[in-house]
DNA sequence: CGGGTAATTGAGCTGGTTCAATCTGAGTGG
DNA sequence: CCACTCAGATTGAACCAGCTCAATTACCCG
């Protein structure tokens, strides 16, 4: 599980930190004490393990990770990818285990910062409470329409609503020209986000683009060619879906 | 889906509200504020929509609630049930539309409170913020927890799992009584909840029950005979469960 | 060139669904 | 008191979507 970066991490040095669509940080006295807490880590690097002691929270400021948990017999269930901007709290009621893991799916940097650090940071600032609260609730509407899917849909329901999803919430980070996107992920991954097998996600990936509804390069290099037609599949309406699911500047 | 009351509502004048394991407002005078906006629902009405216009929170006070959502289909799945001293948030991204829709199970009483009072009740009690974080930090476990068997686990796995679940959950609230309790549900509802037909549900229940794992009576009224056994099936430790998806009295 | 990971495709199997029949218990009206 | 109804539970039988196992290909990297 602990990879090897394939390639050397560089990243621009962070001007400000972003929760959701909101910037913080320039002139914020509050940054400088989390210039120090910021870390890069490679492709593949667990974060967290489920039910490790936490603690603390996450900050993605570049790069993909995964919340995870796992069966006994090893199968994995991706809960959710987090993308910059997004924040991992993996706390559960007890205050300290954590609920689930937090693996970094490409090269990343986060901030990571202590739960009573950030509870004051929250406390202090009115609007960065509020990004944050935009971002739990777009996290909480993904992860109801994504037990909608895997609890009543296809394999080709799931797999189209997945790729929906990440096209709208690549968009405003500026990753999703078009309907057109690169995601970092095996079909591995794209399994065990839906609760498939990768066989079976080649097989339905292949008949969406047999279908005309997306076309694929590289493997991973997707379009979504006919957006109306997979979202029927998908049984979603992205314009609503965009709204539910994509953190708004405020 | 707009049912009828069955049996006439009758619940106890409330003394305080509660959130998670935290009594609120004896003396409080946020309390006089909460009053008014307590309601009594009859079983199976829906109190929001997904998709509506919310704006609000419900806190649950007396009963059993259900978040929901349906696919085009008119198939459900159940996100998770909200018992005395939960609080569903519908409000998706946009701040507005809610994610999920919310119906009472059983006749409940609920307090609904519009999310502006709401914020500023969480702002300016401390102890109340702290409740409802530790309240959410649960349902963030639970919803891990049931998304790892939705995606990855059998039929028995799922099932197995709901009812531990849902027997913790009960044991604090003085509803489970050496893991015999009463579950106001039907095996649809069971159903809905895990992923699966209400007549699979009713196969893997038989199962159990021949296997010694657990005996029903009236059709809902449950006795988990050998937790541990049940306890390989679901793949959970129900100690370390119990700490993650119960709120704690802080 | 060799080795390792990911994708692709085929073939057969199976857990859970669907359809359908029966059974049970509570409520209702006579 | 019984007949009738209706929702839920139970059980059987056939079916099928997605899984497993397995072989092949493509590609990257040393």
């Amino acid at each position: 599980m602990t990879g090897h970066a394939p390639i050397p991490i560089q990243f621009a040095e962070p001007a400000c930190l972003r929760i959701g669509a909101v910037e913080f940080g320039t002139g914020d006295p509050a940054l400088h004490s989390f210039r120090k807490n910021i870390q890069t880590v490679p492709a593949n690097r667990l974060l967290l393990q489920d039910g490790d002691d936490s603690g603390k929270i996450i900050i993605v400021m570049d790069g993909w990770l995964a919340t995870s948990k796992s069966s006994l017999n090893g199968e994995v269930q991706l809960i959710d990818f987090l993308l910059p901007g997004d924040v991992a709290d993996p706390t559960s009621a007890d205050g300290k285990t954590a609920g689930f893991s937090v693996e970094a799916v490409t090269d990343a940097r986060v901030c990571v910062i202590p739960l009573p650090a950030w509870h004051s940071l929250l406390a202090a600032s009115a609007p960065l409470a509020r990004a944050h609260e935009h971002v739990q609730a777009a996290e909480r509407s993904r992860l109801s329409e994504r037990m909608l899917r895997l609890g009543r849909g296809s394999a080709e329901g799931r797999i189209a609503y997945a790729l929906i999803e990440l096209c709208l919430r690549l968009k405003p980070l500026g990753l999703s020209e078009n309907c057109a996107f690169h995601l970092p992920l095996t079909q591995r991954h794209i399994g065990d986000f839906t609760g498939l097998t990768a066989v079976h996600v080649c097989r339905t990936l292949r008949r969406f683009v047999r279908n005309g509804l997306v076309e694929t390069a590289d493997h991973m290099d997707i379009r979504i060619n006919d957006l109306s037609a997979l979202a029927d599949v998908a049984g979603a309406e992205p314009d609503r879906l965009a709204a539910e699911i994509t953190p708004v500047p405020d």
